[in-house]
DNA sequence: ACTTGTGAAACAATTCACAGCA
DNA sequence: TGCTGTGAATTGTTTCACAAGT
């Protein structure tokens, strides 16, 4: 167990990568896992796995594996995933919309309690059960007494930097946003971005440099090649 | 100009990061930009941007900085984003249609050309303009003479592989997708993830671990720091 | 005076390789 | 024998600091 140590942003990802493999194996009734088997899920070097996991205990029996309810307990603990997370939306368009009815949000633990708009028609649209958007000025208001600490920003709303610093007033301390944001936020805050479009130029970029052999012919320039199999990181 | 050298891919997302961000300068009629200022806006260190630059080339001018619209045609060279890209959607859900309506992908360059799916209740539905989703199983079909080489992945479908495997005999050379993908691709064909609950895991281990003092409290364990703004990989 | 471009240095992450234990 | 856990070696990335150009 190394202690005291930096934890590698990396490792946290992957933590939350291998938590979801494990997830999939026990509702499929596996009992116990090696480092090969669910680093290769994880399209990870199985020292990777064994390092990660390293920075936070010792969770395996050697010459067997890792049970794999007792390591999903572990990792579900280390990322605070052992309680549910209350979320707001910021933006009641069709993208903020469709997320939140896909479900997929809590079949992982997250759960949309509110969610605001700063635009007159938007406002009062109901969407699924018993969730209204409601008027970014509210926030204040309606966000204390919910415990929601994070924010899921889904498009371009108008005054963007004046809602998000609502949202900070009413005690969010996290975003996830699909959008860039410039407002000032303190850097004690946590945002991370995600961009379909910045990851469909990574796709762009590897299939204009011929990566690809055997394709059709889209080489342009000599070959330049980008070391892995390309892991994105959500920046905007 | 470092030549021969293997391009981090780190350095190729950032530069889809600069471009936004020249995209927005040039709307607002800035004609020329310092690394500083361009770095401070994609958040990096200056010498990060100099250096993600000098992979490819000398674009700037010493003691004047960048011309805006000359490094965004060099930039947009690089990646292969100087022709438009198709695109398909496997997935004719609400997120698919939501993602499709939302005209976040035309503004940046990339055309959806056909929607599929296995679901029969599904196939036939009509999403916006002249687009019909559409039976996996034409993808054959359909696809080859659209010049469509990008798929967009946006939820789970029946027999997923399945589909895969299609797409991969349509012609199609690279894959974004919102969920994860057990097919066997090619080691050659690039993948990449976009999961939004990985990401607000990673949320809820910074809130979990104290990096936030301020905020309500919910400190567990003893504080453990991710040495950055968390900077995020895509992967599932 | 100011800002780029880039070797060299510093730092960080990954992988190796094997000791140690079931 | 088989697989974990981890120090050491390797590999990769970022930052520094300054020469060079305008």
């Amino acid at each position: 167990m190394e202690k005291g140590k930096k934890i590698p942003a990396a490792t946290i990802f992957r933590l939350s990568v291998y938590r979801q493999h494990l997830l999939e194996m026990r509702k499929q009734g596996r009992r116990t896992v090696s480092s090969l088997e669910l680093a290769s899920a994880a399209r990870v070097n199985p020292a990777q796995l064994r390092k990660d996991l390293s920075y936070f205990g010792r969770f395996g029996v050697r010459g067997v594996g890792y049970s794999v309810d007792g390591l999903l307990q572990e990792i579900s603990t280390i990322l605070g995933l052992r309680r549910p997370w209350n979320l707001c939306v910021l933006g009641g368009g069709k993208v903020g919309r469709a997320i939140i009815v896909s479900g997929h949000l809590e079949q992982r633990g997250y759960f949309v309690e509110a969610v605001f708009d700063s635009r007159p028609e938007i406002i009062g649209h109901s969407i699924g059960p018993g969730l209204v958007v409601e008027d970014i000025r509210g926030a204040g208001m309606s966000l204390p007494q919910k415990e929601v600490f994070l924010c899921m920003i889904t498009e371009e709303v108008p005054d963007l930097n004046g809602c998000v610093h609502r949202l900070l007033d009413a005690g969010i301390r996290g975003f996830l946003s699909l959008v860039p944001v410039s407002a000032s936020i303190p850097p004690t805050i946590p945002v991370q971005y995600m961009d379909f479009t910045t990851l469909l130029d990574t796709l762009a970029y590897t299939l204009t440099h011929g990566v690809n052999r055997g394709g059709p012919d889209f080489l342009e320039g000599e070959p330049v090649t980008t070391e892995k199999p390309p892991m994105g990181a959500c920046l905007v």
